[in-house]
RNA sequence: GGGCCAUUAGCUCAGCUGGUUAGAGCGCAGUCCUGAUAAGACUGAGGUCUCUGGUUCGAGUCCAGAAUGGCCCA
C-alpha cells in the first residue's frame, strides 16, 4: 500500500475515543456564540409558518426524565420543519397557578386549612406561591439547553401575567354573552381537606383500588300493613333494606330508589319482615331464602318510610328542590313528615347490594338528578371540611370517622341488618391525599355538554399519532363529555371574573381590565390595581347594571387548567394586543405532550377554542392539527416512575454520562412515541454504542484518510465508479426518501431505526468491503479511490441533515468538519441548512437486493469456514456456490471480487447441484411417520435404506413424495441431512449453499503465515502509536519456516505494513518489539518508525 | 362494569396490505476478524409467536372469544 504524505490536512483530526458529552458542550457554545436557533428562525420567511406551541410546565420542581423524553420529541419535528424552509417560532411558557403550587406553599408555612391561609394573608401567601413557581426555572432553562430543546425562553408566556389573565377574562366573557356559564348546584368531588372540588381530570388522577370501606345493609322501617295491597301484612316490625358504602351519608338520606321493573321478595327473620330484591336475597340473607311475598319494584314507589335521621328536626338547614327544579330553602316550622318515599330509578343495580339504593341528593350525582326529578329534601347535616353536624353520631368527626358511629348507632337501634368490609376503587385528592367526598353545592360551569358535536366534528380535524387516541382515548372522553367544573374555591389562580350584586343576586361578567375600571364604584382604584390576584381584585365592587346595588368578586378563581387551554391567546394578550400574531399562529400545525394530557391539555385546548368558536370569538374552532401523544416512561421493571417509589431517575446523570445526543437517540429509536416505555440508563449507552458510536469511527474513518490522501469533495453530482458505491448512493437515496416520509408521518421511531439500519450497512459493508480502496496509491486507480471518497463524504454529509433534527450535536459537529471545513459559502450550521431531497433516479431496487444476495453468500462462506475451523487469515483455494436461479448467477459474477476478498478465497465457482459438496442423508422422520402409519412404519425403514440416497434426496428437494414399501410417502416424512463431501465445508440457508475447499496446500498455508506476520506487524505498529502513513522499517525473527516465508512473501508484507525495508532476524535495540507464539514457535518481532 | 393499548427468545423490540425454514440488539458460552471501530463476523444454548375457536390452499399477521398486564374511565 503506498500512502502519499499528506499535502495539505482538510479536515478537523477527529478524535476516535470522542466524549461526546465534551463535545456536545462545545457545540452549545458555538450555537449560543453564534445565535443558531435564533437564525434558524429568522432565515425562513415570515408567511411560511409552522406553528407549535409548547405546553407550559411548572418550575416548582426539578424537571424529571419523562420531560426529557417530551421536550426531545417536541424539539424534532421543529428542528425538521425548519430544515424544510419553514419559520417555526417556539415561545416558551410557564404554568405557574394551581393547587399544587398552594400546596407547596402550605407545606412550607405549615398551614393546614383555609381558615389558617385566610389568617396568614391572602396577598402574602399568593405572593409566597409567585415567588416558588420560578423557583426552578432555571434549571428547567439549563436542563432545556442541554438537551438542545429549542425554545425562546427570553420571552416566554407566563400564566400568572396581569395580561394574560386578562385574556382568562375576555376567554370568560365572551362564553358568558354566548350562555355558556352557569352556576349550580351539583354534586362534585370535592377535597375536604383543601377546601375546593376537583375537576374530573384531577379526580382522575387519584383513583386507589383495594380501599377498604364498611358495606352496610341498613333497615328503613315501614308500616307493617304498608305492603296490604300486595297482599301481605307483617305480624312484627316491616323494613326496607338498603345497602351503603358511605355510612356518613345515610342522614342526608331522603328517598329509596328501586327498580320499577324488577321483582321483589319480602323475607321474614326472627321476629322482622325484610324488603330486598329477589335476585339478591341469597347473597344478602345467605341460603336460599323463599320469600313470604312477592311484588314488583313498582309497587314499593311512594311508599314512605321512617327516616333514620331527621337533621332538620335538630336545628339543622334543609332544603328541598323547587319545580324549576332549584333549591330553596324550608320555611321555618315546615314539616317534613311522609316526604321520605320510596322512589323509581333505572340504574338500581341487581348485582350488588340489596336491589334498594339509598338517596343522599346532598352527596351523590345521581342523587342529586333524583333529587331535581322528584322535588326530594336536600339535607346536608356535614361541612365542607368534611365534619358531621351536632345530634349526630360521630358528631365533630370527620366523614370517614363517623361512619363507625353511624353504623354502632344503628345497630343500637336495631336499624342495621348486616354489615361488612368491601375493597373497591376510590378516588382520592391526587395532591395530598385526603378521601374525596362527593357533596353537592354550588360551582361554576362551563356548558361543554353543549357543544358534544362540535368537539368531535373538531376532534375529526386533528391528526393523532397514535391513530387509536382519536377515537379511542380522546374520542370516548369527548362523547361522554360532561360540563366542565371550572371554578376553585382557592387563592392562587385567575380570579374568576364574576360579580355578584348583594342587593338582587344579579351576576355580571368583566371581560377586560378597562371594563373593570367602567363599571367599578371606585374607579380610581380599579385604575390603581396593578395585581388581579387576589386578594387585590376582590376589593374592586361594581356597581349593579339590574339594581344599582353593590356586587362583589365572586370568591372563586378558576382552574388552572383553565390557563393553560387559554395558552393560544393569551400568550398574545389577544385581543388587547398582538392580534395579527395571534391570526397568524392559530391553530397550531403540532403539539406534542405524553397521554395524561388527554384529559388535561390536549381537552382545554380542544375545549376553549370549540367554546370559543361557538361564541363566535375566533376564527378557528380547533387549536392543534397535528399532535404526538406519548407513552408513559417507566423504570426499567416497567414500574411508575414515582418519587415515593424512589424509582426515579435524574436526567442529568444520564446525559452528564452518555451524553444528551445518546439520550435523545433512545428516545426516539427505543419504542414509537406512543407507547409506554421502559427506561433505563443502560438502554441508552447500548443506543450510543450500537449507533453512534459506530457513526462516529465511520467519520473519523474517512477523516484519517481523506487527510491523508488531501481530499477535497468535488462537489455536485457523484459518478460512482463501482458498483458498491453505486449501491450505498443507492440506499442513500432510498433512506432519505423514507426518513422524509415517515418524518411527515410523525413517525420519528421508524425513521430512527432506517437511519440506524443504514449506518450499520454503511459501516459494515460499504466501508469493510471498500476499505482497501482507500489505501490504494494513485497508479492504482485514481477514478476509483476517488469514486469511494466522494461517496462515503456524500453519504455522511447526508447522515448529517438527516440526523439534525434527532440528535443535533453530533450532526452538527458532522456538518462543521465535513462541509464548513471546505465550502465557506454552506449554511452556518447544519440547523440553517435545507432537509435532503431524495434522488429518485438513484434508488435501484434490483441493486439493493443483489447486494443483500452478496452479502447473504458471504454471512454462509463465514459459516462454512467456521465449521471446517479455517480462519479467515488463511486463504482457501476455492468457494464454491449454488445458487436458486440463473438470473442470480450474473449478480455473483460481477461481485465476484468482494466475495473472493470478503472469504479469502483463491477461485469462486457456480455450481448448479450442490451434491457436488454436500451428499444427503436419508432418515425416516418418525414422530411423523409413527402417528400416520403405526406398525408399517418399520417396512418403511427399511424399504427408504435400500434405496439410494440421493435420488430420495433429489425428490424431497423438489418437494416430491415417493412410494416405500408400497405407502407414499410426503416430503415432509422424511429428513434430509446435508454432509459434507470430503474435501468440502458448506453452509446452506434457504436453497442457497456456499462450500469452501478444505485442503490448505503449503503455498496456501504460506500465505497465511504471510497474513499472520502483517497482522502481528500491524499491531506493533499500532501499539508503537505509528500514525497511520508512517513508514517504518520491520524485522521478523522465527524459525525457519517462518524466515523463509518472510523472505518469500517480502514484497506483501512490506507493501501492507509500509515497510521501506523488512529483515529476517532480530530486531535492533532501538526498535519497538514484541515476541509471540507464531503457529507454536516463539517469533520476534519489531519494528521502527522511519523519520 | 366500560374504553384503549399491549402480549413474539432471559431482557428490549422488529415482523408492512396473510405466502418458503419467525428475526435483530443486549446478555451468556465459544471461535474468528480488525491500522476506522468502544466495534464487527460465525456458531451454540434460548420460541407450542398468551390461549381457544374460526376464515383460508396457507395465520405471528385477518375475525370472534378468553386470559394476563398497562393506561384511562366508572
Amino acid at each position: 500500500m503506498l500512502l502519499s504524505a499528506p499535502e495539505a490536512t482538510v479536515f478537523r483530526p477527529v478524535d476516535p475515543k470522542v466524549s461526546f458529552p465534551a463535545l456536545e458542550e462545545r457545540i452549545l457554545q458555538f450555537w449560543k456564540e453564534q445565535r443558531i436557533f435564533e437564525k434558524s428562525i429568522e432565515q425562513r420567511p415570515e408567511d411560511n409558518l409552522f406553528v407549535f406551541y409548547e405546553g407550559p410546565p411548572t418550575a416548582n420542581a426539578r424537571p424529571g426524565i419523562h420531560h426529557v423524553l417530551s421536550r426531545v420529541f417536541k424539539d424534532l419535528v421543529p428542528r425538521y420543519r425548519t430544515m424544510r424552509g419553514y419559520r417555526v417560532p417556539r415561545k416558551g411558557g410557564w404554568d405557574t397557578h394551581g393547587l399544587p403550587v398552594e400546596l407547596e406553599i402550605e407545606k412550607e408555612l405549615g398551614l393546614k386549612s383555609k381558615p389558617e391561609i385566610e389568617a396568614y394573608g391572602i396577598a402574602a401567601f399568593n405572593e409566597k406561591c409567585k415567588e416558588s413557581v420560578s423557583r426552578y426555572v432555571e434549571e428547567w432553562t439549563r436542563l432545556s439547553e442541554r438537551i438542545a430543546f429549542w425554545a425562546d425562553y427570553d420571552h416566554p408566556y407566563v400564566t400568572y401575567d396581569n395580561g394574560y389573565i386578562e385574556t382568562c377574562w375576555w376567554i370568560f366573557k365572551q362564553l358568558w354573552d354566548a350562555g355558556l356559564v352557569y352556576q349550580d348546584y351539583r354534586s362534585t368531588p370535592h377535597c375536604p381537606r383543601c377546601g375546593t372540588s376537583l375537576s374530573d381530570h384531577e379526580v382522575a388522577l387519584g383513583y386507589q383500588d383495594d380501599v377498604p370501606d364498611p358495606s352496610v345493609f341498613v333497615k328503613f322501617r315501614i308500616p307493617g300493613d304498608a305492603l296490604a295491597d300486595a297482599g301481605y301484612r307483617a305480624a312484627g316490625p316491616l323494613a326496607l333494606v338498603a345497602w351503603t358504602t358511605t355510612p356518613w351519608t345515610l342522614p342526608g338520606n331522603v328517598a329509596l330508589a328501586v327498580k320499577a321493573d324488577a321483582e321483589y321478595g319480602v323475607y321474614e327473620l326472627e321476629g322482622e319482615a325484610v324488603i330486598l330484591a329477589e335476585a339478591l336475597a341469597p347473597k344478602v340473607l345467605g341460603g336460599e331464602p323463599q320469600p313470604a311475598a312477592r311484588l314488583r319494584g313498582e309497587q314499593l314507589v311512594g311508599l314512605a318510610y321512617e327516616p333514620l335521621y331527621r337533621p332538620e328536626l335538630l336545628g339543622h338547614p334543609v332544603m328541598r328542590f323547587d319545580d324549576d327544579g332549584r333549591l330553596r330553602p324550608l320555611a321555618a316550622g315546615e314539616a317534613t313528615d311522609g316526604l321520605r318515599r320510596v322512589i323509581a330509578a333505572d340504574y338500581v343495580s341487581l348485582e350488588d347490594g340489596s336491589g334498594i339504593v339509598h338517596i343522599a341528593p346532598a352527596f351523590g350525582g345521581e342523587d342529586f338528578e333524583e333529587g331535581k326529578h322528584y322535588r326530594l329534601l336536600f339535607a346536608q347535616p356535614i361541612d365542607l371540611r368534611g365534619i358531621m353536624a351536632e345530634g349526630l353520631p360521630g358528631a365533630g368527626k370527620f366523614a370517614k370517622q363517623a361512619d363507625r358511629d353511624v353504623e354502632r348507632d344503628l345497630e343500637e337501634r336495631g336499624l342495621l341488618l348486616k354489615k361488612g368490609t368491601i375493597k373497591h376503587t376510590y378516588p382520592f385528592c391526587w395532591r395530598c391525599g385526603t378521601p374525596l367526598l362527593y357533596y353537592a353545592k354550588p360551582s361554576w360551569y362551563l356548558r361543554t355538554t353543549a357543544l358534544r358535536e362540535q368537539l368531535l366534528a373538531g376532534n375529526e380535524r386533528i391528526n393523532w399519532y397514535p391513530e387509536h387516541i382519536k377515537h379511542g382515548r380522546f374520542g370516548n372522553w369527548l362523547a361522554n363529555n360532561i360540563d366542565w367544573a371550572v371554578s376553585r374555591e382557592r387563592y392562587w389562580g385567575t380570579p374568576l371574573p364574576f360579580w355578584r350584586c348583594e342587593a338582587c343576586g344579579e351576576a355580571a361578567c368583566i371581560g377586560s381590565k378597562a371594563e373593570l375600571i367602567e363599571r367599578a364604584e371606585d374607579r380610581a382604584a380599579a385604575e390603581a390595581l396593578d395585581d388581579l390576584h387576589r386578594p387585590y381584585v376582590d376589593a374592586v365592587t361594581i356597581r349593579c347594571a339590574a339594581c344599582g346595588g353593590t356586587a362583589r368578586r365572586v370568591p372563586e378563581v378558576a382552574d388552572a387548567w383553565f390557563d393553560s387551554g387559554a395558552m393560544p391567546y393569551a400568550q398574545w394578550h389577544f385581543p388587547f394586543e398582538h392580534e395579527a400574531e395571534f391570526r397568524r399562529h392559530f391553530p397550531a400545525d403540532f403539539i406534542c405532550e405524553a397521554i395524561d394530557q388527554t384529559r388535561g391539555w390536549f381537552y382545554t385546548l380542544h375545549a376553549e377554542a370549540t367554546l370559543l368558536k361557538a361564541a363566535g370569538a375566533i376564527p378557528d374552532g380547533i387549536a392543534y392539527k397535528n399532535v404526538i401523544c406519548l407513552g408513559h416512561i417507566n423504570d426499567e421493571k416497567g414500574n411508575k416512575m414515582s418519587k415515593s417509589r424512589g424509582n426515579t431517575v435524574d436526567p442529568w446523570t444520564v446525559i452528564e454520562k452518555h451524553g444528551a445526543d445518546a439520550t435523545r437517540w433512545y428516545m426516539y429509536a427505543a419504542s414509537p412515541a406512543g407507547m409506554p416505555r421502559r427506561f433505563s440508563a443502560g438502554l441508552v449507552e447500548e443506543g450510543l454504542r450500537r449507533f453512534l458510536l459506530t457513526l462516529w469511527n465511520t467519520y473519523s474513518f474517512f477523516v484519517s484518510y481523506a487527510n491523508i490522501d488531501g481530499f477535497r469533495p468535488a462537489g455536485g453530482r457523484v459518478e460512482p465508479a463501482a458498483e458498491i458505491d453505486r449501491w450505498l448512493l443507492s440506499e442513500l437515496n432510498a433512506l432519505v426518501a423514507k426518513v422524509t416520509a415517515e418524518l411527515e408521518e410523525y413517525d420519528p421511531t421508524d425513521a430512527a431505526r432506517a437511519i440506524e439500519a443504514f449506518v450499520d450497512d454503511l459501516s459494515n459493508w460499504y466501508v469493510r468491503r471498500s476499505r482497501r480502496r482507500f489505501w490504494r496509491g494513485a497508479s492504482e486507480g485514481d477514478a476509483d479511490k476517488q469514486s469511494a471518497y466522494e461517496t462515503l463524504y456524500a453519504a455522511l454529509v447526508t447522515l448529517a441533515k438527516l440526523l439534525a433534527p434527532f440528535t443535533p450535536f453530533v450532526a452538527e459537529e458532522l456538518w462543521q468538519n465535513l462541509v464548513r471545513s471546505v465550502d465557506p459559502a454552506a449554511p452556518e450550521s447544519v440547523h440553517l441548512a435545507a432537509w435532503p431531497e431524495a434522488d429518485a433516479s438513484r434508488i435501484d431496487d434490483r441493486l439493493n437486493a443483489e447486494t443483500q444476495l452478496i452479502k447473504r453468500l458471504c454471512s454462509l462462506g463465514r459459516a462454512a469456514r467456521a465449521k471446517a475451523s479455517i480462519k479467515v487469515r488463511q486463504p482457501v483455494a476455492e468457494v464454491v456456490v449454488k445458487l436458486r436461479d440463473a438470473a442470480e448467477a450474473a449478480v455473483v459474477e460481477r461481485n465476484r471480487h468482494l466475495v473472493l476478498e470478503e472469504l479469502n478465497a483463491k477461485a469462486l465457482r457456480l455450481i448448479d447441484d450442490e451434491t457436488e459438496v454436500v451428499a444427503y442423508d436419508v432418515k425416516p422422520n418418525l414422530p411423523v411417520l409413527g402417528p400416520k402409519h403405526g406398525q408399517a412404519v418399520g417396512a418403511i425403514r427399511q424399504g427408504l435404506a435400500a434405496l439410494d440416497p440421493a435420488e430420495v434426496a433429489a425428490a424431497v428437494r423438489r418437494g416430491r413424495g415417493l412410494a416405500v414399501a408400497g405407502i407414499e410417502l410426503e416430503p415432509g416424512d422424511i429428513l434430509l441431512q446435508a454432509q459434507d463431501r470430503e474435501g468440502y465445508a458448506a453452509a446452506q440457508e434457504a436453497g442457497y449453499t456456499v462450500a469452501v475447499t478444505t485442503a490448505i496446500t503449503p503455498e496456501l498455508a504460506d500465505e497465511g503465515l504471510a497474513r499472520e506476520i502483517v497482522r502481528r506487524l500491524q499491531d506493533l505498529r499500532r501499539e508503537a502509536g505509528f500514525e497511520l502513513a508512517d513508514r517504518i522499517r520491520a524485522w521478523v525473527a522465527g524459525d525457519a519456516e517462518v524466515e523463509r516465508v518472510v523472505a518469500s512473501h517480502a514484497a506483501y508484507i512490506s507493501g501492507e505494513t509500509l515497510a521501506i525495508e523488512l529483515t529476517a532476524g532480530e530486531p535492533p535495540a532501538g526498535a519497538v518489539r514484541a515476541e509471540e507464539d507464531l503457529d507454536g514457535s516463539r517469533t520476534v518481532f519489531g519494528v521502527q518508525r522511519v523519520s
